[in-house]
RNA sequence: GACCCCGUAGUUCAACGGAUAGAACAACCCCGUCCUAAGGGGUGGAUGUGGGUUCAAUUCCUGCCGGGGGCACCA
């Protein structure tokens, strides 16, 4: 909607000047106007100095009459334009009204079929924070280009095959042979992996058996296979769960064991061609030093595969089964970069056909920003993130709603919890690492999912107390924090499609942050149920109708759940 | 050591090359007969460092200093 607003101030300027609705911002201080445009550009292609050039500028625009604008001032070398409230809130509401949820959506990528896989996580291993980020970053980014009217396959590729899975039975096995599970089995895995992993580097005098175990795996011995089926299972019945919770759904998931086979027969195909060769000690490689990508290992000297094996017949798999997908984006922690440079590479030169490119999501960190390390056993586990969440939000609730009902109260605090974790998740963009505070993470108070839980609350608040039939008049909102709150609902689709391009739904979360602290403004000064005149109070109504349905369809896009009250 | 990411307030984060570098948390002060105080208002406080490009640099280039990642049999 702001676009359509920028375009129409700047209807009928001399189209040599080539001025773009976007060359119009929002400047710095809501007092120097709504929009502003800088001079220096057009103050170079005219041969003017810019400040002569805001002036002349000003003449042409005054020259016709437009009902948008209040008035347009020079400010030095920039014009400042002042909108008509009563305009813009007719403009803007009438939108919003009409499109409801869909108000914002754009087709900017129609006709585009994207694959997101995300979070491509291991079996036998932990869920940490790090996953989190990952999920709430792919679910919000889907979730954003589906807005911008593409088509999403929200997949995932699940690495169930390797060393990682030898020896965690290894540690299951020799540290904890014949211990009866608990409930949790797929944390319980994830520990043994964990510990495993920590005995094998301190006494490398057993690194020989986790060796011979996936040896044996790769061999299919026959009790080894089966108890790594069951694992196996323990594990993806573990991130069943956890998906469901935060709401990641995959419309399609991958896992490295049905894919490896395949990945061995790429590389000898890689090999055939003369692509891949045979380097030191018999181990497939590929040289990829001319495009500064070194030295990719396509199998080990033993004949076993890795992640590049299986990758190549992934790859493969997904052009069969997806054969509608025009470009793909991985989600994965920041330490795989050069992999992912390496593996598109690879397939580039195989002949892969649709774009490739993969998101590095900055490492969450210990608070001092100490990488975690399950060795240390400073591992910030998934589920120890979540269940303090819940306790902090079921006993914040409970201290001000002493007589819900139990259910009412757990509902309301499950999605406190939730939203304030996936929220502290996707508002810090995906190249900055997170150091991560639990304490912050399920802070209720400023730039949180909470807050805007709350000013939601208070909009259905308002809504259920006050009832009014009267005919809406958008000429009665004319207040600057009423202004200010309906230019900032003008720009959801500017930001959703910012959000998409720069792949960065930190975009969305900051605007709606923006948009409740407007509304909390507009809030304080802008009484409904006291408002002068019934006339004012109905247009407030709608006001209000209005920013409940774009911070909801905000909120859910980034998967933050909606609430009533709390 | 060639490569990638990051250095902004006490802390955690913002800022298409544009006006006075924004928030949040923490600190201190204030707002309760007023639609939910999980809120609002106020005060103090920051661009690691030396060059360069530009009318304009937190942003682009570059030297240095710090932190992290990563670099053939790990995933």
């Amino acid at each position: 909607m702001l676009l359509e607003i920028k375009k129409q101030v700047i209807k009928g300027l001399p189209v040599e000047w080539d001025i773009k609705p976007d060359d119009l911002v929002v400047p710095p201080d809501s007092k120097m106007g709504d929009l502003s445009l800088a001079c220096f550009g057009l103050a170079k292609k005219i041969g003017k100095n810019p400040i002569e050039t805001a002036k002349l500028l000003i003449e042409e625009l005054n020259k016709k009459k437009n009902s948008l604008l209040e008035k347009v001032e020079a400010a030095g070398p920039y014009v400042n334009f002042f909108l008509n409230p009563g305009v813009v809130a007719s403009l803007v509401l009438a939108e919003i009204k009409k499109k409801k949820n869909k108000y914002g959506q754009s087709n900017i990528k129609k006709g585009e079929n994207i694959l997101i896989e995300y979070p491509s996580n291991n079996t036998h291993k932990e869920v940490h924070v790090g996953h989190l980020r990952i999920m709430c970053l792919g679910n919000a980014l889907a979730n954003i280009y589906e807005t911008l009217g593409a088509k999403v396959v929200r997949a995932n590729y699940i690495n169930d095959f390797g060393a990682h899975v030898a020896k965690c039975l290894w540690g299951l096995m020799e540290l904890h042979r014949g211990e009866i599970p608990p409930a949790d089995k797929q944390k319980w895995l994830g520990q043994i992996y964990a510990e495993a992993s920590t005995y094998l580097k301190d006494h490398p005098d057993h690194a020989e058996e986790s060796k011979a175990m996936l040896k044996l795996l790769e061999a299919k011995d026959k009790y080894i296979w089966k108890t790594f089926l069951q694992t196996r299972q323990w594990s993806l019945d573990g991130f069943k769960k956890i998906f469901a919770e935060l709401g990641v759904k995959h419309k399609i998931v991958f896992y490295e064991k049905d894919v490896k086979d395949l990945g061995q027969k790429e590389v000898d195909e890689l090999l055939k061609k003369k692509i891949a060769e045979v380097g030191e000690g018999g181990a497939i490689i590929i040289d990829l030093k001319k495009y500064g990508l070194d030295i990719g290992l396509l199998r080990k000297s033993d004949g076993a595969g890795l992640y590049l094996t299986s990758d190549l017949g992934l790859a493969k798999v997904k052009a069969q089964k997806l054969p509608q997908v025009t470009s793909s984006i991985n989600l994965t922690g920041a330490e795989q970069k050069f992999y992912f440079q390496q593996l598109f590479k690879i397939l580039e030169i195989g002949g892969f056909k649709y774009k490739m490119s993969h998101i590095a999501c900055e490492l969450v960190t210990l608070p001092g920003g100490e990488k975690m390390a399950s060795r240390s056993g400073n591992v910030i586990l998934y589920e120890m993130v979540r269940d303090e969440a819940l306790r902090i939000a079921e006993a914040e609730t409970q201290k001000r709603h002493p007589e819900w009902s139990k259910i009412k109260l757990q509902k309301t605090a499950e999605a406190l919890a939730f939203g304030a974790l996936k929220f502290s998740m996707v508002k810090v963009g995906s190249s900055q690492k997170i150091a991560f505070d639990i304490k912050e993470a399920v802070s209720f108070e400023g730039f949180t999912a909470p807050y805007l839980q709350y000013s939601l609350a208070r909009m259905n608040s308002i809504l259920e107390k006050v009832k009014t039939k009267l005919k809406v008049d958008y000429s009665l909102l004319v207040s600057v924090f009423e202004k200010k709150l309906i230019l900032k609902l003008a720009a959801m689709a500017g930001v959703l499609q910012e959000a998409g391009e720069r792949q960065d739904p930190s975009q969305l979360a900051k605007y709606l942050f923006e948009l409740c602290q407007d509304f909390s403004d507009f809030y304080e000064n802008c009484p409904v149920m006291r408002a002068n005149t019934p006339q004012l109070m109905s247009s407030r109504l709608e006001l209000i109708r209005s920013t409940k349905q774009v911070l909801e369809s905000g909120l859910t896009i980034l998967g933050v759940p909606i609430i009533k009250e709390m």
